[in-house]
DNA sequence: GCAAATTTGTTCGTATGTATT
DNA sequence: CAATACATACGAACAAATTTG
């Protein structure tokens, strides 16, 4: 008994859950009748709940309850290149369609395209001065209508000057960007590098995504620095912006020779 | 001014933390200094704490103070298997090393060694029966004083019938137990598949890594599958759960041709 | 459409426990 | 041992969201 009494409380709620005792989407009871079933004071119970939410296990809404967590299928999201398992990659390309094909429903706004003065960390990468002109383009995205990634990627102006005229216009490429660009301007994309970071959501994204606004659910931000070739070595020329929820999200990299099976979401 | 009290403290609290009023190291006024000066209640107070240490930017110690967490400078992990880039893997191979060239300073625990019945999630990813007999090692990993990660790894006793028997000494394996069974039992590893996943740490977790026992930090869980070559597809014959806190950790990962410079932690 | 009832959210005040100096 | 500071717990009140009659 050296544990306080709201994680002794919350552990026992706990235990129903995962026992099955009571099923996703089941409210459990409320404040004031977990308070008399344990002798607590409603604060307490608040406690215990909060550590059950901060897990993921239930959802509190105001003016109804609080309820079993359904468990999300979590979306697996392939970030290594080679895409013979049949996993989207976070790119335009062929989401949507990937997507559908594992019978969920996507959904992707229009984007919203803006142009900027680079900040920064966006200069860095791109290894551009700071204040150049840039090309972003927003979008949203959803998945069986819950909202499932905001995604921004940052384009020098120049490569609208070249002719990449798509870039500023607020429509969907539907073969992806990248493959535009190929295309369009004989652009290619020899690779690229990812960096994975977990944090909290800052205001806006803890709105569109519908997560609690005090950071118990982190996101995971994916920044995607695509390279062309070079003289020397890799060049930059766009850096992708993704932000996942992580609460219903995971995701696979693949190396060297691996089955191409569809993987089931982990548990580890 | 629709935003709770908590809110609106915690944002002023945040805004002199991030335009560096206040440094990292330093000590925030105490909850009752803070109550004083926001004409609040402590229990107001200790929320709008709450919200920033979710956050990352405080922590609190009990019996000291609140304090503005130093930015630990994130450790980068590669998780493509390309290494040009002198970036160390999650392997124990070359960790040791790779950690020290980057100026900072591993220290990794004599490993655990232990036998087993294969549970179901492990069964599964070594596609064995449940209950079969396999070998498992845990390590504690530490950079620079700092809990860094927990590794570890179940292999098929199988393995040790073949004559791999240093699996089951509780002793490092210098060169990495790949390139053990590699040369021990001619067994390459044609490839591996990450499964990345973001949850809250469980208690022994969170109780190695000193994260606050409440959820506010997430780990970070590494699963990846090691695969030998099969008759038809790639055979699993081992399987590593990595758990790093997502508070001190951010991921690589190269697809085809990038720079090999060594990336800084990003921000985004 | 409105009022009442229900349920969670926020805030206060207070007391006691526990870790650190 | 004492002082300090955060952690836990209680009780109370009102606000805001939602459902129900």
């Amino acid at each position: 008994m050296a544990d306080p009494m709201y994680r002794t409380i919350a552990q026992e709620l706990q235990d129903e859950i995962l026992s099955g005792t009571v099923q996703p989407g089941d409210q459990i009871p409320t404040e004031l009748e977990l308070r008399d079933k344990y002798s607590a004071s409603r604060n307490t119970i608040r406690d215990a709940v909060k550590w059950l939410a901060s897990r993921g296990l239930v959802e509190t809404k105001p003016g109804q309850g609080t309820f079993v967590k359904q468990n999300v299928k979590p979306f697996l999201t392939l970030l290594s290149r080679d895409l013979e398992s049949g996993l989207s990659g976070i790119e335009g390309q062929g989401w949507f369609q990937d997507v559908k094909e594992r019978d969920r429903i996507p959904f992707a706004t229009v984007p919203l395209v803006e142009v900027q003065a680079a900040p920064r960390h966006i200069a860095q990468r791109l290894r551009i001065p700071v204040g150049t002109q840039i090309i972003i383009r927003r979008q949203e995205r959803h998945i069986d209508r819950t909202p499932f990634a905001l995604q921004s990627t940052a384009y020098p102006m120049e490569l609208h000057h070249m002719g990449a005229t798509r870039l500023l216009v607020a429509e969907d490429v539907p073969e992806g960007t990248v493959t535009y660009l190929e295309e369009r301007l004989g652009l290619r994309e020899i690779g690229h590098r990812d960096r994975i970071l977990v944090r909290a959501p800052r205001e806006d994204e803890a709105r569109f995504f519908k997560l609690p606004d005090d950071g118990r659910v982190s996101v995971v931000s994916v920044v995607r620095t695509g390279y062309r070739a070079g003289d020397n070595e890799p060049v930059p020329f766009r850096v992708t912006f993704t932000v996942f929820p992580a609460d219903r999200n995971q995701f696979v990299i693949n190396s060297g020779n691996v089955p191409n099976d569809l993987p089931e979401p982990a548990e580890g």
